[in-house]
DNA sequence: GATAAGGTTTCCAGTTACGGGAAGGTCAAG
DNA sequence: CTTGACCTTCCCGTAACTGGAAACCTTATC
């Protein structure tokens, strides 16, 4: 299988699935005229990949899933603990973006959004009290 | 002012603050010595930059906050129109990471994690089917 | 005057996870 | 044999800083 095979099947970029070869996370075999040979395992490597990056995990998260998921001697109390901690770091995200939310929305319906120059958002970044 | 003094009264790193006058957002003065002397409508401006960060808006939206912040011809509706563009921004980043939190969530209250390696978490991201 | 501590400067490199684009080798069709 | 579609490597750029090195300035102390 060529990498446009590949990038087809896997859903992931011809750029990535070389960039995933370039840091370890897949060891494809090589033809004769020094194209990547992939083997459906490598491609179920990959959607792996892609399916673990789609849920947030970092590249190095990634990494450790897939060492755990090729151990079959792993404990499944470690992949959760990758998990729970990953989640825990969404629910902080989510929180953070919630708090931004609120105060945009606020500030945003308080803007008059015409042409003249008042404007509480601006009012509120630059420090002004609100009250 | 001194760059600590500055940073401290503006919440942001020194490092910050350099890299805020490098990419053109502050132009503080200079002394003799060849140190950053800042006036307080730079301290004004960096207190400005440090909460439009802080409510997620881009380098390049700030730069523009700040060009409107400053322009007392402004209309208030420029000002809106940037912050509702970037509150749909992060109503977005919410709605995806929400979707995220739910599989992984159920994805993780199925796994047992234990010591045992039979694992619902990497079964999901293997692509077989849940059922 | 020498020295040491602490603040300041610039510059360079690294971070995350790729994407764009150039220069050049390879393969199948007509 | 040429054309066009692949493939390869290599290097730069992204956002918004952070860390660290080497060197200069200031202030206090001896």
């Amino acid at each position: 299988m060529n990498i446009a095979e590949v990038a087809r099947r896997s859903g992931l970029p011809p750029k990535t699935i070389r960039y995933y070869e370039e840091i370890g996370l897949i060891r494809p075999a090589r033809s004769g005229n020094g194209y990547r040979a992939f083997a459906e395992a490598d491609l179920h490597k990959l959607a792996f990949l892609g399916r673990a990056r789609s849920l947030g995990f970092s590249i190095e998260e990634c990494r450790t899933l897939l060492a755990l998921w090729e151990d079959r001697a792993r404990a499944s109390a470690d992949v959760k603990r990758i998990a729970r901690q990953h989640l825990s770091a969404i629910d902080a995200k989510i929180a953070e973006l919630e708090g931004m939310r609120a105060t945009l929305a606020n500030l945003v319906s308080c803007c008059a959004g015409d042409d003249r120059p008042d404007c509480p958002i601006l009012a509120d970044l630059a420090g002004e009290a609100t009250s």
